[in-house]
DNA sequence: TTAAGGATTGACT
DNA sequence: GTCAATCCTTAAT
């Protein structure tokens, strides 16, 4: 079962599913476990405005229509990685971008790597944020999340969980149309929402 | 070749 | 609440 399979669907759909997986990575460093609270979708379609996808497979962007299940790792503001979970079958661009999770494992480390963050539930709170307390550099694009060093834990059962606009994203205008953020309802790590500041 | 913008965060008023 | 940092990717000459 392999976990893998029910990544082949659109990330809308496998996002909400991915609430409260648990991604581990293993560094020189040691591990760090975050369990997701937090995701929103991405397509590659042309019918996605947002996404990098939206006009066609780039450089940048490959990674998303290549093999679900392999982490896109994207470089933004030049300062701040953010990784995504690839989605849908290879050929189709699709990902969930992790925005938000709890870190349950590697606490010490997570905390190294953000020394400014001032409570547990600052690790990961925000997309670079995770990335940052993950360990996820740039050099981990496409990387296989199924495989060493990394690995993803996926729930059991699903989870109850709430939804809205995207968070931060430049030309859509009314975000309401695309409701694709997903997270666990009473959780302290979950971003607060905030528009886009020029949109 | 050149110019414009960014799936954000942290610091400061 | 507002604003700067900072360089890579993309789109337009």
């Amino acid at each position: 079962m392999t976990d893998r399979s029910f990544l082949e669907a659109p990330a809308v759909e496998v996002a909400p599913r991915l609430l409260g997986a648990v991604i581990r990575h293993e560094s020189d460093d040691g591990v760090v476990a975050i369990r997701l609270t937090e995701l929103e979708a991405y397509l590659g379609d042309g019918t996605d405005p947002g996404s990098h996808a939206f006009r066609g497979m780039t450089k940048r962007n490959a990674t998303m229509f290549g093999e679900p299940g392999h982490l896109y790792a994207y470089f933004t503001y030049d300062m701040h990685t953010c990784g995504n979970i690839v989605c849908s079958p290879s050929g189709t661009a699709s990902g969930a971008l992790m925005r938000g999770g709890e870190v349950v494992e590697g606490h010490e480390l997570a905390r190294a790597r953000r020394s400014t963050s001032k409570n547990q539930h600052d690790l990961a709170r925000g997309p670079a944020r995770l990335a940052v307390a993950l360990g996820i550099r740039l050099a981990d694009n496409g990387s296989d999340l199924f495989a060493p060093p990394f690995s993803l834990e996926l729930p059991h059962a699903p989870f109850d969980y709430l939804s809205g606009p995207r968070t931060g994203v430049s030309g859509e205008g009314g975000t309401e149309k695309y409701p694709w953020r997903f997270w666990l309802p009473d959780e302290p790590s979950v971003s607060p929402y905030r528009r886009h500041p020029k949109a």
